[in-house]
DNA sequence: GATATATTCAAGCGATCACTTGAATACTAG
DNA sequence: CTAGTATTCAAGTGATCGCTTGAATATATC
């Protein structure tokens, strides 16, 4: 009886080990870190088939990572909460730390397109307050919508190059995008750098910057 | 090229994530957080088979969650370090929180063998400096040995009943084991309140506690 | 060198997993 | 009610998983 009630819990927390030991599932995951998407949308931003996604969708919900809103035809999903994206951190923290091999592409494209240091979150805060960098926010315009850096403004990858006129030539730009794997901000860096704009990264996404209880804006 | 960096780094997250899609190996790890061990060791502290037991091992290590050290004839493995407590931690937040089967077994517990708020860790540490409160650990000697919290008085559950005598008659105890979803702490709060002495639990574990940078003393 | 023990390796088995395909369901718009 | 669309369900397939069993490897002791 005892023993019973530990391995049944250790038994649920291996279902959300289970929902974890997919690729798919994790770009999921942190696509729904910045927004709640409908299946289709997930399905086309990862490339997967509509059923595998819905697929993957139920097992991240039954596992708890997760929660859907049917509204009209559409079933929106959403991350269940902030613990899911400290969840995502502790992983990659660990993997980091302790798996060379994530340890070495991390660090490949951190020397490769971003030879300067990361911005840490607090400083990043405390400079944009007093005016002294721009924050560039490099998501699609729904994710910025959803939440965005105070007062970052918003052009996606793709536009970058053209709109470069958007943007103040003297201060130094901090980009940023969904979180510590999404190469966006990284191509975002190495495009500003190449057109003689001083930039950086924020070491971080915006649901780590949500998570560490740092302000958000919402248009 | 650029997206395969991120289908890469997701691929090793995932594998961190099927480490720990089995009950059995988020058992060893609960069991390395303590101190570390030989195969034989943990196979018979959770009832597997010697072979059975490295195999799983050996999908630990390969997911950078635990190393090991030959030392003669035995193998000793022990956690990566501190950011595996802390994923393990994250990993039991979610399950409280997002899944109503873990919510209920901990309630239970929780509401049936201690009906009184845990302690939370930094209140102990002022109680017990204050001498308010007897720390009492409850696990293994050889886990004990390895760490433990300050001035804590160690009688293993199995032997608690016998060695009463020794524990101050006044004092609040507070009793602590191996971590949120480890019964002897419950127990032994069971059974101290039923001979009438006021005791409490820990709301952690010792890993939660080193984790949090609390010290931590050896034998 | 021979024996004993801890660990790992290798093969095998039923169960589960990821993905595909095609149909069923649920909802909206006309 | 009918047509159209988003999502889910159900069946099928090859791969992987968890566990067992028995042998192989590595190290210590005699």
């Amino acid at each position: 009886m005892s023993t019973n009630a530990k391995r049944d819990i250790f038994a649920n927390l291996a279902r959300i080990g289970t929902a974890l030991s997919s690729p798919t599932r994790i770009e999921f995951l942190e696509l729904l870190a910045q927004t709640e998407r409908s299946v289709e949308q997930l399905a086309t931003l990862t490339g997967a088939t509509v059923a595998n996604t819905s697929q993957h969708l139920q097992k991240l919900r039954q596992a708890g990572l997760i929660a859907g809103r049917k509204q009209g035809l559409y079933v929106f999903y959403r991350l269940a909460g902030d613990e899911v994206v400290g969840l995502l951190s502790a992983l990659g923290h660990v993997g980091e730390t302790y798996l060379a091999e994530v340890e070495r592409i991390v660090r490949l494209y951190l020397a490769q397109k971003d030879n300067l240091e990361p911005v840490p979150a607090r400083e990043l805060l405390a400079r944009a307050r007093r005016g002294l960098v721009t924050v560039l926010d490099v998501r699609p315009p729904e994710e910025y919508a959803a939440g965005h850096l105070p007062g970052a403004v918003n052009i996606p990858i793709h536009e970058l190059e053209k709109r470069l006129k958007e943007l103040p030539k003297r201060r130094e730009i901090v980009a940023y995008c969904r979180g510590p794997y999404c190469l966006m901000s990284y191509d975002a860096v190495a495009l500003l750098r190449k057109k003689g704009i001083k930039a950086r990264r924020l070491e971080a996404g915006l649901p780590e910057w949500r998570l560490a209880g740092l302000p958000v804006e919402r248009a």
